[in-house]
DNA sequence: TCAGCTCGGTTGCTTCATGCAACTCACTTG
DNA sequence: CAAGTGAGTTGCATGAAGCAACCGAGCTGA
């Protein structure tokens, strides 16, 4: 038999990560949770997902805790889908998938398909990855590495090319 | 037939950049590299992935621009694969996932797989993801998408709940 | 009252991709 | 000259993706 490897045992929070929403249609779920949409047509009008690859993307999240099923009416009982605390913090992530598209995807010149207000500051904005401790934007060539449990990742410096 | 659907024309930058790496072994592969792997013996070691769909993997991401072919010796002819510039730029991305891992994957009490050292302010650290115009914290609450382009995304608020 | 519509799926079928093992080719080493 | 190494390629079996059709509970409206 071949079932899809799982990383969920590998010893990296990359993996372990990867192994629940390590799916482009995953993320574009997700995607469009944030964009505020919840209901079952609304990811199939959205998205060209097959219904059934959608139903199982769906149960899967709900059972990794990313989204939770809400009844939203009875009869017919209907539930839309919404993010836990947990799937709230994954929207760094898919801000920095968009991020990285816009500066390297969209046509130089051309727009980017959307844009991004902080209503906070009011800016138009775009996400930036920073250092928890100093704020300084973090690149391969400054950060390295430390294993907490030994033999699997090298101690190796970061990529300076 | 049954190919799998292109995320490419999606107007959609999370989507085009999915259609890129939006898939587990691919960004596997890149936080090999930003850890120091090169080789294709190095990746087949590192991860449990099949030879073949390691051999896939790379060709699509050297396709992509993100990975480039550098010949490290002739006699025989041996390659070994670095970051362009635009993969340097997925750093964020990949220690984006690993945040969320060691937040919400690692069992509470226990360490995470790695620590990243800053060596620029030289503190244990993790990837914080900022609005790039004020650096606060960007959250679902606070931010608000324009599209560009019309029709296809809803320019309602994002989640706030 | 009954045909038709909506929502949220499920079922069947076909083709593609994955996992695995075995094999290849061009050298290098002992 | 036998064995080893690096970087793949090939063949096969099985699981997942894509597609279309179907389903059941309830509502709609003529």
């Amino acid at each position: 038999m071949t079932t899809r490897t799982s990383l969920a045992d590998l010893p990296c929070s990359v993996a372990r990560t990867l192994d629940l929403i390590g799916d482009a249609w995953t993320v574009l779920i997700l995607r469009d949770v944030f964009y505020g949409r919840r209901r079952f047509s609304e990811f199939a009008d959205s998205l060209p997902i097959a219904r059934n690859v959608l139903t199982h993307r769906l149960n899967a999240l709900v059972a990794a805790g990313i989204l939770r099923k809400v009844a939203y009416q009875e009869r017919p009982l209907r539930h839309e889908y919404r993010l836990t605390d947990a799937g709230r913090d994954l929207f760094g992530v898919v801000l920095a998938l968009a991020r990285w598209g816009d500066q390297h995807i969209t046509p130089a010149g051309q727009p980017a398909p959307v844009t991004f207000v902080h209503a906070v500051c009011g800016h138009d904005t775009h996400a930036e990855v920073v250092c928890a401790a100093c704020g300084e934007r973090l690149e391969p060539r400054d950060v390295r590495v430390r294993p907490n449990f030994g033999q699997d990742v090298p101690a190796v410096a970061l990529a300076q090319d």
